[in-house]
RNA sequence: GCCGGCGUGGCGCAACUGGCAGCGCACUCGACUUGUAAUCGAGCGGUUAGGGGUUCGAAUCCCCUCGCCGGCUCCA
């Protein structure tokens, strides 16, 4: 009987072996009822793939992360079936996976509505039970275009096939190489139940798909672009086991809970009201104090890191945006101009780096001088379009702590790298640790300047991102028109991934501004800029550290520090006494006196978060002491007050969480 | 900006197929004085987002505007 070789990397049975012709990948792996698909030679595979000689063959299981996107894909192409079934006359779209879940377009005469959902999944159910076989078919364009003939959308991504800018979703369609078409067939009587073009690879058969749910429905433009018709959007989640849905379910409901928006309302932060206009947000007292604290450990940071504080009107002539090139590039996204004075156009600025420039250029500057760093707690407009606008984290009025270095040549390396150390150790104070670094690169068709300075901002701000030791992810083509930038990325306490900081190199601002310096040799040099947000916004760090905390702040942080708790009327003046000794301590503190009883005042400074509730009775009051109740609900009770108040301003000094 | 959904006291919600706008929390007042997540009672509070229309009658049906939510597009 003929064989072929094949290789099985990995270590418990890795080696080369030998197998039947026409063996396939399927029954290589017959043992594990975990492996959907199979690896060849780097290329993902259906197990039905027949093995060829010099393969090397790895297994792809279910709960691995192309497992899981292979199940999704296969699960969107069940609800693509589904549609079809229920809905003939819709038109196929694209279907890719996606993070934890799928979606699959359509073009269909009316939106979907939430029956129409549970119909769908029923009908997924169905086609699952059934146990439905994919099978791989490769075509020729011309077998494509006559089998889908009556799918537009899929005659358009036949003719794009293998053309430059196909995008990675689109790509999931067509691949770059051979098309083809996965059929599904019964698996009884072998007939085809349904098809699309698709590269694959699938599970063997629907009823691989071991658990999924149907999210939600929404609009979104045929191939991503505004200009084109909207389809209708179904989005879904597919998972390895009912538990792991069942988590992911569970972290919806999570980050539902610590949404920054809800939080602000129950921990009474802040408000966006209707009269003051979209995106434009207030903070009340509880708000403004964890803001304030936020700004001053900033402020004081930047003091001790030589940075020079600077500040700037909030509007100023349209002049100074065509300067720097702004009005070219972001004019839709800035509030209409108020004309005064006779016609003369007057802008809220959308950013602060113009400003900072005039600054710098208001006299003449010293090699001397440089690196000269001038910081900005700087409010900022940007008109953004009514469907994006999003709590805090998508304002229309927000404040960055800008920051704008001018430095020569020679010492941008230097600079970059003691900015990126700067940046993430304050980024650690305020409680975030899990970082990586994203390199945004230059877009030709969005963007000025010279390809050897692109070329060298870009290798500057790579070198400075790979000493930092952090994953450095590209971003080709994500650069703002001046220069390129590094983003530091972090992930908060539930595993989303925020973009925090953003360090950027300019080497075009200053030639619109001719800024110059005078070098030692006498002669008139053109500076560097370094553009830099640590927060980017205030509003949206606060937002995304209420959200990491979920209000749950550390004592340094926190609005309400402390509650002293009565177990009586009588002891208030006690607690009083404790209180105004925490306060000379610089402890935010207050003292919960109404007619409610202990038990509600414990579950009141509960719900508001607050780290240390102080109770104080009979007991405490003669032994000069008081209890303490965490957050957590532990409690540790007779503490004498004077090791109390130390205990409290070691926490907050020490910004530890508890 | 586009598609869909939704706007009812400060907050969370209820009110059939068009027929007296109600509940809980919060707030105010009173009583109670209690050792680790809700004491009891009374009271205040709404032109049902705003405007227009249909109807004997609109929170409810229709239109417009504003706002919010989920996506798409965008994010210097």
């Amino acid at each position: 009987m003929p064989t072929v070789q094949i290789v099985l990397p990995g270590n418990a049975h890795s080696g080369e072996r030998a197998v039947t012709t026409g063996t396939t990948a399927a029954e290589l792996f017959d043992a594990n009822r975990s492996v959907i698909a199979a690896r060849v030679d780097g290329t993902l595979r259906d197990l039905a793939y027949e093995l060829r000689d010099g393969d090397s063959v790895e297994p792809v299981t279910i709960d691995s992360a192309d497992g899981l996107a292979i199940v999704r894909h296969s699960a969107a192409h069940v609800l693509a079936q589904a549609v079809q079934t229920l809905f003939p006359e819709a038109h196929l779209g694209i279907g890719p996976p996606i993070t934890d879940g799928f979606y699959y377009d359509f073009g269909v005469d009316r939106p979907f509505t939430p029956e129409d959902l549970e119909a769908l999944e029923k009908e997924m159910r169905r086609i699952i039970r059934d146990g439905q076989r994919f099978s791989r078919r490769v075509v020729t364009d011309d077998q494509a275009r006559s089998e889908l003939a009556h799918e537009p959308f899929k005659l358009e991504l036949i003719g794009l096939k293998g053309a430059a800018g196909v995008d990675a979703e689109t790509g999931v369609e067509v691949g770059a190489g051979e098309l083809t078409i996965y059929d599904n067939l019964d698996a009884k009587s072998g007939e085809t139940c349904w098809k699309d073009l698709c590269r694959g690879p699938h599970v063997p058969s629907t009823r691989h798909i071991p658990v999924f749910k149907l999210m939600r429905t929404a609009a979104a433009y045929w191939r991503g672009s505004e200009k084109n018709p909207q389809l209708q959007r179904v989005y879904g989640t597919a998972w390895d086991s009912k538990e792991a849905l069942k988590n992911h379910l569970t972290m919806l409901a999570e980050a539902e809970k610590r949404d920054h928006r809800r939080l602000g309302v129950e921990l009474d932060l802040f408000s966006i009201p209707e009269e003051i206009g979209s995106g434009l947000a207030v903070f009340h007292p509880r708000g403004g104090v964890v803001r304030k604290v936020l700004e001053d450990y900033s402020r004081r940071r930047h003091e001790e890191g030589g940075y020079s504080f600077v500040y700037t009107p909030h509007a100023t002539k349209g002049q100074l945006f065509e300067i720097s090139g702004h009005l070219d590039w972001y004019a839709d996204a800035m509030y209409p101009p108020m004309e005064l004075d006779e016609g003369q156009k007057y802008y809220l600025k959308p950013m602060n780096c113009p400003m900072h420039n005039l600054i710098y250029r208001a006299r003449g500057r010293s090699y001397r001088e440089l690196p000269l760093r001038l910081f900005e707690f700087g409010t900022v407009y940007r008109y953004e379009k009514s469907g994006v606008v999003h709590g805090l984290t998508r304002a229309r009025g927000f404040t960055q702590d800008d920051a704008h270095i001018y430095c020569t040549l020679e010492q941008m390396p230097g600079e970059l790298d003691s900015l990126l150390t700067f940046v993430l150790n304050l980024l650690r104070d305020y409680g975030l640790s899990d970082f990586y670094l994203e390199l945004s690169t230059r877009d030709p068709q969005k963007s000025v300047g010279t390809d050897e300075e692109w070329a060298e901002a870009t290798e500057t701000l790579r070198q400075a991102a790979s000493k930092q030791g952090l994953d450095l992810v590209l971003d080709p083509g994500g650069a703002a028109f001046y220069g390129p930038k590094i983003s530091v990325q972090a992930k908060d306490a539930i595993g989303r991934t925020w973009q925090m900081s953003t360090i950027q190199v300019d080497f075009q601002l200053p030639q619109l501004f001719d800024l110059e310096y005078q070098a030692a040799d006498g002669t008139r040099k053109r500076p560097v800029m370094i553009h830099r947000a640590l927060f980017g916004s205030i509003e949206r760090f606060f937002a995304v550290l209420l959200e990491h905390y979920a209000g749950a702040f550390p004592p340094w942080l926190a609005p309400v520090q402390v509650v002293g708790i009565p177990i009586t009327d009588e002891h208030v003046p006690y607690l009083r006494d404790v209180a105004e000794r925490l306060r000379a301590r610089g402890v935010r503190v207050d003292v919960d006196a109404s007619d409610d009883r202990m038990q509600k005042k414990i579950r009141t400074a509960q719900k508001q978060k607050v780290p240390f509730m102080l109770l104080a009775g009979d007991a405490d009051a003669t032994a000069g002491a008081v209890s303490f109740r965490y957050r957590n609900g532990e409690q540790r009770n007779g503490i004498p007050v004077t090791d109390a108040i130390d205990e409290i301003v070691t926490a907050i000094d020490n910004r530890i969480q508890v």
